[in-house]
DNA sequence: CGCAGGGTTGATAGCCTTCAAGGTCTGTGG
DNA sequence: CCACAGACCTTGAAGGCTATCAACCCTGCG
């Protein structure tokens, strides 16, 4: 069940399910609340994990308080992957998520024998790695209009869609910025300032792009 | 010679010299000028380098100019070895150096058939990884003054000592404020600062680090 | 109905940038 | 040896962008 659930939903990026289907039937399942958290940051890696539906933030606290979200993973997206011994992030529910749990030793072991797995891991690996490398402008040398306007392009591309106007986020404005290297207060303030020229409407569960080509055009 | 010198230079993290002798035969040297560059932003992925000597900067440009320098790389250090078929950064030499460098092709098949070579590009793949992760959040959540002090740790840690006191730091003030997502003037201003807090000296080559306490504290 | 939590908006403050003007060092050529 | 140009570094003044603090709204829920 949970196996095709998870076929039908399918890796995001050009992937192959067949490598994946290879993990199967050495998963578990579990099941998530939301702000449950997954795994400690620093704890050993002894698993990764696949996104079967919901949300999942990984994060970064510092001792006072402050938080770095390094990314969002939705359904398809696989989790710690780029961790060896410990986690450098911790990794949290942010909806009701469902999660599908593989021994890293075995997943391991079973890339080495299989071509296709192994390079479909890779495959995710290095979309992670492009996909943080992005983020390290983002929050190095980007304002916090170009900060917003492409986060909302990365979600409106990555997000599965449930209705065909609305795009729904699942985080809240303080996950967002901390993102983003901002606070809730200026990731309000900009979406307002954008609902005002016309490039979007906010609404009760997300948000409708009205016009993408403005967004593109402010993401710089 | 080459091969003594790089052995003798030895990986920075607690290596296996022997992994990557292994691939010392297929490695052609190359020397660099100042500024000088190795491949650009969006090249093909062709090769892995190795710092024999001197220091890399590897850059991320934006198209009104902008810059993000993801990492300084010394004696010891793989460039490129976290890319797949294009680089997402530029590389460039900081100062007059010496780089190694290998066919990705080659490495991928000996990687393979070596335990320990795989394990050795793993591991340095891992600490860059882990260094990246932690640049997320010192760009997103930490203040000028956090940067530069963390900034001041890692060189002090990472850069091979000529002098006792002396720490040189071979990048310009401008490379340190794109490192750090700053202006080359904050840079100026803070320092200057710390100089005047007691925590350094600042001399013509580079830095004299007088308290490492209070520049941890002051990292976070 | 009241409460709690997130979202929105406003006022103010502060950090860092921008713009600008010297200062210092290095390399080059006379 | 000296003069000079250029690049980098340093320092100052002013401004802007974003954070902080605060109030209010809205919604969901007990």
């Amino acid at each position: 069940m949970q196996y095709s659930a998870l076929r039908a939903q399918g890796p995001t990026e050009s992937g192959q399910p067949d490598g994946l289907a290879l993990l199967e039937q050495f998963g578990t399942s579990l099941s998530l609340r939301r702000d449950q958290e997954i795994y400690p940051e620093g704890a050993d890696a002894t698993n990764i994990y696949r996104v079967v539906s919901g949300c999942v933030r990984t994060v970064k606290l510092m001792a006072d308080g402050r938080r770095q979200v390094c990314a969002f993973l939705f359904a398809g997206d696989l989790i710690g992957l780029d961790d060896t011994t410990t986690h450098d992030f911790g990794a949290e529910a942010v909806t009701e998520s469902v999660l599908r749990r593989y021994p890293r030793r075995t997943v391991d072991a079973l890339a080495e024998s299989s071509p296709v797995l192994g390079r479909a891991l890779r495959d995710d690996m290095m979309t992670s790695l492009h996909a943080i490398h992005q983020q390290l402008t983002l929050l190095g040398r980007r304002t916090a209009s170009e900060r917003i306007a492409t986060f909302l392009l990365e979600m409106d591309r990555r997000i599965p869609r449930t209705s065909k106007l609305l795009l729904h986020l699942p985080m809240s404005r303080g996950d967002i910025a901390d993102y983003l290297g901002l606070t809730g207060e200026t990731v309000c303030r900009l979406l307002t300032q954008m609902k005002r020229d016309q490039i979007l409407v906010i609404l009760r569960a997300g948000v409708q792009l009205l016009d993408r080509a403005a967004l593109r055009h402010q993401a710089g």
